[in-house]
DNA sequence: CTGAAAAATTGGCTTGACCACTTTGAACGG
DNA sequence: CCGTTCAAAGTGGTCAAGCCAATTTTTCAG
């Protein structure tokens, strides 16, 4: 049950999708007891503080709860998930969907509206999530900022509401795994070309392209999303 | 700089309070570097893995980003706005011209899923609508639900609760005098009318027409909002 | 001044140990 | 036989020291 070491994701993150991952395949029941530290650790190939910093992950969504001196156990609020299978994957799953479906919709309104300086922002927007990646910086921040900006566009202000608030939602308490798995620089590059992409179609005043990029990109999202979740 | 050792929270979290208030306190900026762990668990009188522990509660909730060999930075602090806030600056128009363009978008992913059953379920829907108007009741209910249920057959309860939410904030306390100038018989058989002509159109099983008239019919319930308005 | 190598810095992880709280079960008294 | 008590075992909580790997800074040769 070795994990590998050379990864880019922390040994916490993999050792906590592990858990989660035997939690939902019924290798431990809801409200029951899980091995004691010593023993979990052992078992995981891993250290007593890596597994702890783990299992603190796994407490903080609410997949676990620990009482000193008495266990770990199996939260009660894990049955809602385990009722629809992973239901954790299939919200984020519908999340994506929604957002290429809003988004694509959403650069039609804004459509004609992309004056030369709106599409020199977004440009550079680009450069600095690609400084971000470059430099080892987490280009979260203007990976919302593009989103955002072409949301913006369309002139309405409950429009640029929703999309941020749909963009926030993966980063909600119930999709907290959801950076952890999907944050390294091989998807931020994937994701950066493809707004570089939706962005050319915009600067080439092709609408209905850049809509199907957008879907497109979302999509993708999704799609790394579901491969990289483990088995 | 001490923690209490007795309380009954545990220390990760003691500490990663401490750290997320002296973060709100201004003592570190945003994007600047805190002290490295050996130092930070030393200043905060705690040993360097319960420190860790309460950077990697920090790391999940966004507050803080680790990167390796590099140091631990303070991360751009993503303001949330609150569904409460959501009204300030935006009106009624905007509102319905958000509705035109989703709604609109929806009904084109659900396409092909309409079912004859769900077909039944729509017009019984409007049966209702028209005895509603009829018999002086308000349709506001199935009004509602039409559009709910034709969200529905995207088969994403991401949607659904989007479409919801827009339906909803109609009647938030901003718009407590929509439905005063709205709610007219006259307004009412109008959307029936077009709320009929969406169904004919995807009974027809022609999707870009039904589009059409789901834009239209919001368009036209934007335009009835702001003729009626007093000037 | 430039670039590459070496040193210092920093986070990542392990081992081993001790403390505090909870549970368990056996001894004890009724 | 039953309930109580209390000590031992089990478990999470925390600490200390050290080594490794990635990054940053410094040094120094060209």
């Amino acid at each position: 049950m070795n994990i590998n070491r050379t990864s880019e994701r922390r040994l916490y993150q993999q050792v906590a999708d592990q858990i989660r991952g035997l939690i939902q395949k019924g290798h431990f029941e809801v409200g029951s007891r899980l091995p004691a530290e010593r023993d979990l650790a052992q078992q995981l190939g891993v250290s007593r503080p890596s597994l702890r910093e783990a299992l603190i992950a796994l407490e903080i969504d609410g997949t676990v709860e620990i009482r000193m001196g008495s266990g770990i156990y199996v939260a009660a609020a894990v049955e809602r998930r385990t009722l629809s299978q992973a239901a954790t994957g299939e919200s984020a799953v519908e999340l994506m969907e929604a957002r290429a479906t809003v988004e694509a919709a959403v650069i039609g309104l804004a459509g004609a509206r992309f004056t030369p300086a709106t599409l020199r922002g977004l440009r550079m927007t680009l450069e600095a999530m690609r400084a971000d990646i470059e430099e080892g910086r987490k280009p979260l921040g203007h990976d919302r900022q593009f989103h955002l900006a072409i949301a913006a566009q369309s002139g309405n202000s409950v429009i640029v509401r929703l999309v941020g608030e749909l963009f926030d939602e993966r980063h909600s308490p119930i999709s907290s795994q959801f950076r952890a798995r999907f944050d390294t620089p091989a998807t931020w590059r994937h994701a950066l070309a493809e707004h570089e992409a939706i962005l050319a179609a915009l600067e080439a005043r092709d609408v209905p392209l850049a809509q199907m990029r957008m879907h497109a990109h979302l999509e993708e999202s999704k799609r790394r999303w579901i491969e990289s979740e483990p088995r």
